[in-house]
DNA sequence: CTATGGCGTTGACGCAGATCAAAACTGGCG
DNA sequence: CGCCAGTTTTGATCTGCGTCAACGCCATAG
């Protein structure tokens, strides 16, 4: 009775079949704990959304009236403090769900990366759709326990790791992300800029750049373009990755 | 129909009387989302169990079996890298719950800081507790999310504040714990040693010592005993803690 | 073609916080 | 009481990464 965890669960009404970036696999668009039924009526109460690349689309302290589901593409969460210091908290794609905590407003703010499409629909929807599919709640207390399992290890990252060690280990991570689809995950894309990704791991757009050419000239990682990378030896990055050497 | 937020959530089935740590104020150990019946039946299935300081009652790593509710006292969560750098990912108290995400290993490690005491149960236990009782699915969903939402700003802390505003952060932090009992929340005491806030906050002992010492100097606090805090100034401290000065 | 502006890389230098070291304090126990 | 082991504090020094600055690359506009 439980529910599958291998495919993103998409509440977009209108599923899209575009193909992985990466490679040409299509989407498994489909929401594997409500009905297709369901799916038609939440259409005429969900809205789908298209976010251009730099949008915001959520503000950290607005009031919190919709809950989100990614459909398409790369957005990134981060919060700020007043002189505009920035923490981006996480990198999210199709299937994520964003403002799920129980709060008046919004607890990060949200930007796409690439052309971004989600749907949004109203807390009221929300509660009442969990009241009819408890496999839906279900299904979202997982992927919220399982995000805190991830949100530790980042934590441990930001706390504890050099930048060598955080930067093999946002590598490791990237190559991961790419098990859904067939795509041989050696080679692959940062669709985020230099800054998104110093933000990301505590530290300066510099240190990235230069921590990167370093794993380059030592063969560990190599960089066809600022967008592109190629791991050369995914056991050495992961034994960096957690601290061993 | 939701499920109080303010009284923390205790599945002990023999639920103490024991008085707040802070004021006299007898701690409300009961279940919002569970009747008392059915609490007498978890009994025969949950294990209450007790961890003297320093403790390790979950390893991270090992077969994550069982399901844990703290009922009493404060335990710290930890993540380690092999060289034994360690990240306190969170310190927990009577109501929290661990061991929720769905893998078959423990993502982190937790050690009794004083006298804890917690109800064990199985995972199984647990799925058929959630199957019958949807409010509690629905609150631990509410929990989760919650924690998540302070996940976030823990990373933002590691991320980007200096180790001033990292104190200053977590003193004002462990100043609005006490709102649950009655007692006035400029005094309060630290269960924990400067080596477990050096490595909840990312940095070293020395580090810790001396910008408490600092924050003395300047009046922001008061240090009566190396467990005990003084809050002078909340709002210097909150100002401090949010990166405006 | 040149101008402009965003992004990435590289170099020189400085500093917040780590490291190393030692002294002061604390509680437990004979 | 005095001894001991663990914790906290304080001081001196070091260093990884931040800061500041310059430059190269590419895309778009004029």
């Amino acid at each position: 009775m439980t529910v599958s965890l291998t495919r993103p669960l998409v509440l977009d009404p209108h599923p899209g079949t575009d193909p992985c970036v990466h490679c040409d696999a299509r989407q498994a668009s489909v929401c594997n704990a409500i009905p297709d039924s369901e799916m038609a009526r939440l259409s005429t109460t969900a809205v789908v959304m298209e976010a251009a690349p730099g949008t915001t689309f959520i503000d950290e302290g607005e009031p919190a009236a919709s809950f989100f589901n990614i459909t398409r593409g790369t957005a990134k969460l981060f919060k700020l403090l007043p002189d505009g210091r920035r923490q981006i908290t996480g990198f999210v794609t199709v299937g994520h769900f964003l403002g799920l905590a129980v709060s008046d407003t919004y607890a990060f703010s949200a930007e796409a990366i690439d052309n971004v499409r989600y749907c949004r629909f109203s807390r009221a929807r929300l509660r009442s759709l969990l009241d009819d599919f408890p496999l839906m709640e279900k299904r979202l207390l997982e992927v919220a326990s399982n995000e805190l399992v991830a949100a530790q290890e980042q934590m441990l990252l930001l706390g504890r790791k050099t930048a060598r060690e955080r930067l093999a280990s946002f590598l490791a991570m990237q190559s991961r992300q790419g098990v859904i689809c067939q795509h041989p995950r050696e080679r692959f894309a940062l669709p985020m800029t230099r800054g998104d990704i110093a933000d990301y791991l505590g530290l300066t757009i510099e240190t990235v750049s230069r921590t990167l050419t370093k794993l380059r000239a030592e063969g560990l990682i190599d960089i066809p373009s600022p967008t592109e990378v190629i791991i050369r030896s995914q056991a050495a990055l992961e034994r960096l990755a957690d601290g061993a050497s």
